[in-house]
DNA sequence: GACTTGACTTAGACATTGTCCAATGTAGGA
DNA sequence: TCCTACATTGGACAATGTCTAAGTCAAGTC
C-alpha cells in the first residue's frame, strides 16, 4: 500500500500532494487505466491537479520502473501498477477488456541468438486476442 | 505482387486508382509503414489522394486479413504487409527500429486454459524490446 | 457507348492523446 | 524562517486518427 510511497521517498522524490495523489490512485486499482482515467480519478481527490502532472508523473514512476506501461491498442497507453510480478496481458478484440495472465513458457528464451540481430534484448511483451466470454455470445 | 490486387479483385472489391496505388505501396515495401508514411508514397505515385482513404483502405486491409496492425510504440500504428508469413517483432526501445523475428516455440500454447478466462483466444502479438546495435554503442 | 446506382473519395473540421514552456508555487534542507 | 532547486500549472501546440457532407466514379445493364 503505501509500500509505494515509501519507496518514492526512499528514492529522493520530493512529496508533493499531486504525487501522492497519483500514486495512491495507482496503488488502490488493480485495473489497467489509461493516463486520463488516471487523471480523472485524480481530480476526484485533488482538483487542481493537472493533466501535465499526471504525464509527468506517470512517466516517471514508468522510469523507476514501479509502473508498466501496457499498449494493448492504438488508443491510449495503460498504466499497470502490478510491476512486480511480471505477466502478460489477454485483451479482448471487441470490447477492449483487459486481463492479466501468466503464461508458462518463456518467450525471452524462445528467440535464438540467430534472431537477435545483435540487438542487447531485455523485455518482452506478450498480448493474446481474442474474444472475451460477454463478446463471444454476443 | 498483384497477387494481391487479384485477392483483393476477387473479393468484391470496386478497383479504383487509390485502392491500387495503396495496395502497391504496402506490396512493395518490406518495412513497417505508419499510416503517414503509407500516406506520403501514396500521394507520389498519385498526388491527389486524400488521408482519409488511406485510414479507409488501410482498415480494409486490415479486416481482410492482407496485413497487419503493429502497435509497437505508443505513436502511430504501424502496418505490416507480411501477413501470410506469422512473425513477430524486436524493437530498439531507443530508436525504434523495428526487425521481424521467429521464435521458437509457440506462446498460444503457453497459455493454460485456466489463465484464459472463458475467452475465445485467436491471436497473440510478442514485441521483444532491447537496444540496437547502434543505440547499444552510444 | 450511355445510363444508373451505390460505393468510393475528398477536404477539412473535429476528437483524442500526448508534449512543451514560461510563470508560479512549494518541499525540504540550511 | 528563508532559500533554492525542483515541481506544478494552464494553455498552446503537435501528432494521429475519425467523421461527415458533397461530389465522383467503377462496374453492371441496356
Amino acid at each position: 500500500m503505501s509500500d509505494l510511497l515509501e519507496r518514492l521517498r526512499g528514492r529522493g522524490w520530493r512529496m508533493t500532494a499531486q504525487r501522492r495523489v497519483v500514486a495512491e490512485v495507482l496503488d488502490g486499482e488493480h485495473v489497467h487505466l489509461t493516463a486520463d482515467e488516471v487523471h480523472a480519478r485524480a481530480v476526484a481527490k485533488l482538483p487542481e491537479i493537472s493533466r501535465a502532472t499526471v504525464y509527468n508523473t506517470l512517466g516517471e514512476l514508468v522510469s523507476l520502473g514501479e509502473v508498466l506501461e501496457v499498449t494493448t491498442d492504438k488508443r491510449a497507453k495503460r498504466y499497470d501498477p502490478n510491476a512486480h510480478r511480471p505477466h502478460h496481458h489477454l485483451v479482448c478484440a471487441h470490447c477492449g477488456a483487459i486481463r492479466d495472465v501468466h503464461p508458462t513458457g518463456n518467450p525471452l528464451a524462445d528467440l535464438p541468438s540467430s534472431e537477435r540481430f545483435g540487438f542487447t534484448v531485455s523485455d518482452v511483451e506478450v498480448t493474446y486476442r481474442g474474444l472475451c466470454p460477454d463478446c463471444a455470445a454476443a
